[in-house]
RNA sequence: GGGGGGUUAGCUCAGCUGGUUCAGAGCAUCUGCCUUACAAGCAGAGGGUCACUGGUUCGAACCCAGUACUCCCCACCA
């Protein structure tokens, strides 16, 4: 068949995707005659585009989803989208300010129905993007977490937690997004180091001159300073006791307090207390019982209650207030330090620790068994190093703060008559009924998108299995959870991770996954994470469009051990071009085999006997590192299998000479053998390249509508025993040498040379029909005697001649033996002390003497052979 | 501040129970080849004080202690 010189990866991806999905592969339905195999997709956020991080991870997963169906599982992965209700949140707003429409001039309603136009429009990118990576997703069951019924499911967890007294409503200490103008989650703070002023000033001591001086980075928050406090046991304080001190800027009278909180080497060991605007401080004031004055608006803004620089944005304030204080000589001085602030990870601003009224889950008890089940193995982390940082997040948690000051989310099933009371339930009719009131309002806030996420292994089988419980499950849900792999960015560790641990043990009385397999960060040359702000990310789709889906995946995991970060560069696509390309060109040379009735030859011959046994034994190594999860380890085996193995020695040892400017045709034994093996690579290589293997599939032979690559019977080794593989080494280095020996003589390959062996030394010829063709000799010879005047090499055991007279300089060659026999009896020498040490030979294992012995013997049989040599010149 | 990694060839990384001719792989580099599958290629070659210092051991890239540099996670020190 006829068939073009280059591949085309941008039709072949079209076509075969196309067909894959009309064939219905990707498939899954529950089926208890066979094994599933599950992936959930860690939904990407629908206001997401494809990055680097989601191409790492989806093809990892992509890979595993398409072996395990190859190996007969029932494969099913399944695939969807976050509502990720902050972001998409802030992209809505962002679009209609654009149009000149403020959030704050529309309805709870109108703003929903404009986000869900949003999303509808597109939210669905993402995930056909996907698409030209080649994901093997059962679209068929793709999920939201913001459809009704998994929705539904979360506020079910809610009101189950609520009532199981695990949920709280309380004032904190929260993490204030200023801009965003909600409270984020401890995990959603990014702390940086920053160069801050730490501020030294002067409080007056009432009725008196004296002064006491407190240091404090946040000198705009001194109008809500409602004490100051010392060590009790500090000598410079004691006689304030009792005393008070005047607030500067706004003169208010606060309290002299003691407490051994305060660190007696900081600043001056004087702090200003601002319960409204640090945690710390909001504990003091408790055990103090001081007033709480917030002198902020929820915007950044100094408010009302502050008494001064009433509306300036907090940066603006600390400014001026320095000044201020400067001027009234209330400054003693000013130090540079560098110190770590809070940032949103959604919105960059400086997060305010602010107190206000949220709900809670409390983390103690539920997060046992998430601890336990990860310790004792039950659910592997890859790799293993995540356990101990996820030990210690563990056993530290702090309660989840659960509520968003947001529209777009799960709004918080939680209902107020406005006389205090409260009622946790689903409907409006039902918080009327409880709270016996008509005048019921719900909770304005939303839940936290992880709240909803962490439910995500669950309800995209089953949404109503909370409602119903793990007894009154559905089929799918019983048959595919728990599932096998998670593949996630170990970010998200905690975040997500943790969570569906939780929420699994806690509704399902199951873990959601067995493996979590955590993908390293796509960083650039450089080492900087790829970001969109940074400007440092390849466009995703730009890098299929230049080296095709296949090659941009072999790409990304070329340069991916697990865990750890990788070192994306460009290059790594081309050499998975390169690496398609190859295979294009290897079937095309069989393609290109005119099948006759000839002989085969006897490098065919041994040929095939030994790639047979290279192929069983590469597979049981490819194998033995998937089941480790070493995926870069188990592709670069399969690129060498493919490259090295099968097209420079086997490929090249099978092919046909040339006669008349034509090749010769070859035995079907051969072909058949050659076209199987192809079959078998490609199978191998096929999750991580779909496209040219299934393209190459079908051009290789005459198919049936159903019998795709995609779901092929993974290839099984045909035997176990490779020695073959291992002596066929020998004859490798034989035609190395010979080969190495024509590049220094500059004698083509072509050129025909003469090689001959010592027959008493000679134990194996199995291959020389091998060295014979790849190294171009006539066939090997076995000699009784020596040769002189040849280049004479040791390989094996075995002493090899090539005759070629003329060419052979006799100075060039003792100096060439001197220092192989040098090399030798060095090494000889190192042998010798290692066995005459009583103590090596004492300890160490027989084994290892014995095989010492053996280097003994073998290295001098070798220097005999070398110096016998050399005598001849 | 607490915790966890990492440091092996120019680059990215393997090296599993301390012992095989153990110092490896891929890429990059150099040399020679447009040999009718493939120059996105073929053949060959060079390249490392295993971060540093000490210890344990018959034997250390590997185990232990310390040092340096680096990355990550956690944390309420003004």
């Amino acid at each position: 068949m006829e068939v073009p010189k280059i591949y085309n990866p941008k039709e072949a991806e079209d076509k075969w995707y196309k067909y894959w999905l009309d064939k219905k592969f990707f498939r899954s339905q529950a089926d208890r005659s066979k094994k599933p195999y599950t992936i959930v997709i860690p939904p990407p956020n629908v206001t997401g585009v494809l990055h680097m991080g989601h191409m790492l991870n989806n093809t990892i997963q992509d890979v595993l989803i398409r072996r395990a169906r190859m190996l007969g599982y029932n494969a099913c992965w399944v695939p969807g989208t976050d509502h990720a209700s902050i972001a998409t949140e802030a992209k809505v707003v962002k679009l209609l300010a654009d149009k000149g429409i403020k959030k704050s001039d529309l309805s709870r309603d109108e703003f929903l129905k404009h986000a869900w136009d949003w999303k509808e429009k597109y939210g669905g990118i993402i995930l056909e993007q996907l698409k030209k990576l080649g994901a093997s997703c059962d679209w068929d069951r793709t999920r939201f977490t913001m459809e009704a019924d998994l929705s539904e499911a979360v506020i079910d967890v809610f009101i189950d937690l609520y009532n199981k007294g695990e949920i709280y409503r309380g004032v904190r200490m929260v993490n204030w997004d200023p801009q965003g103008l909600t409270a984020v989650s401890d995990e959603e703070v990014i702390h940086k180091e920053t160069n801050s002023k730490l501020v030294f000033v002067k409080y007056k001591i009432e009725g008196s001159n004296e002064f006491i001086t407190v240091a404090t980075t946040r000198p705009e928050t001194i109008m809500g300073d409602t004490a100051v406090c010392v060590h009790p046991n500090d000598e410079r304080y004691k006689h304030l006791k009792g005393k008070n001190i005047l607030v500067p800027i706004v003169n208010r009278v606060v309290p002299v307090i003691y407490d051994d909180y305060i660190d007696l080497e900081f600043g001056t060991g004087a702090l200003k207390v601002t319960p409204a605007h640090d945690i710390n401080d909001y504990n003091l004031g408790i055990k103090h019982k001081l007033p709480v004055i917030d002198a902020l608006t929820p915007d950044g803004k100094i408010s009302e209650a502050a008494g001064a620089y009433v509306g300036m944005d907090r940066f603006a304030c600390r400014k001026q207030i320095i000044k201020d204080l400067q001027e009234q000589g209330l400054v003693e001085k000013i130090e540079e330090i560098k110190n770590k602030v809070g940032y949103s990870e959604r919105t960059d601003s400086v997060i305010e620790p602010k107190l206000s009224m949220q709900w809670f889950l409390k983390m103690d008890k539920v997060s046992k068994p998430a601890l336990e089940n990860v310790l004792n193995g039950e659910v592997k982390l890859i790799p293993e190093k995540f356990i101990n940082t996820y030990k210690h997040w563990m056993e530290n948690v702090h309660d989840w703060c659960i509520s968003r000051q947001l529209w777009w989310g799960q709004r918080i099933p939680a209902w107020y008559d406005g006389k205090g009371n409260t009622v946790v339930c689903k409907t409006k009719q039902e918080a009327i009924k409880l709270l016996k009131s008509e005048d019921v309002k719900q909770d304005e806030d939303v839940l936290d998108t992880w709240f909803s996420s962490w439910l995500w292994p669950i309800t995209v089988f089953d949404p109503k299995a909370i409602k119903n419980g793990w007894e009154n499950a559905n089929e799918d849900l019983k048959y595919y959870y728990p599932t096998n792999d998670l593949v996630t960015a170990p970010e998200i560790l905690f975040f997500w991770v943790a969570r569906m641990m939780i929420a699994g043990y806690e509704y399902t009385g199951q873990k959601p996954f067995s493996n979590v397999y955590l993908t390293g960060i796509v960083r650039d040359k450089q080492g900087r994470k790829m970001s969109k702000s940074l400007g440092n990310s390849p466009e995703p789709l730009e890098l299929i469009e230049k080296y095709g889906a296949d090659g941009v995946r072999v790409g990304m995991l070329l340069c991916s051990p697990a865990g750890n970060d990788l070192m994306f560069d460009e290059s790594y696509c081309e050499q998975g071009r390169n690496f398609w390309n190859k295979i294009w060109n290897a079937f095309k040379l069989i393609n290109g085999f005119e099948v006759a009735e000839v002989k085969q030859t006897a490098a065919q011959k041994t040929a095939i006997i030994w790639f047979e046994n290279k192929l069983s034994e590469q597979l049981e190594i490819i194998n033995d590192h998937y089941s480790k999860y070493r995926m870069s380890e188990a592709l670069m085996a399969t690129y060498k299998l493919v490259w090295d193995d099968f097209c420079a020695w086997y490929l090249e040892a099978i092919k046909p000479d040339f006669a008349d400017g034509k090749a010769l045709p070859i035995d079907k034994a051969t072909y058949d053998a050659t076209v199987s093996y192809l079959e078998s690579l490609l199978k191998i290589i096929h999750p991580w390249m779909p496209f040219v293997t299934e393209e190459i599939w079908h051009l290789l032979k005459d198919r049936t509508e159903k019998d795709c690559i995609i779901v092929a019977e993974w290839p099984k080794p045909i035997t176990n025993n490779f020695n073959l593989s291992k002596f066929f080494e020998i004859d490798q280095r034989t035609i190395t040498t010979v080969r190495n020996f024509r590049q220094q003589k500059g004698i083509s390959p072509k050129e025909k040379l003469e090689l001959k062996a010592l027959k008493e030394q000679n134990h194996y010829t199995t291959f020389y029909p091998l060295v014979e063709k790849l190294a171009n000799t006539g066939s090997i010879e076995l000699v009784n005697e020596k040769i002189e005047n040849a280049y004479t090499f040791l390989s094996g055991g075995t002493e090899f001649y090539l005759v070629t007279g003329s060419l052979i300089n006799k100075e060039d060659e003792k100096i060439r033996l001197t220092k192989e026999i040098d090399y030798n009896k060095g090494f000889l020498k190192s042998v010798q002390i290692k066995l005459s040490n009583e103590k090596f030979v004492a300890n160490a294992k027989p084994e290892l003497i014995a095989l010492e012995r053996k280097k003994q013997a073998d290295a001098e049989a070798k220097i005999k052979a070398l110096e016998a040599q050399l005598s001849t010149l």
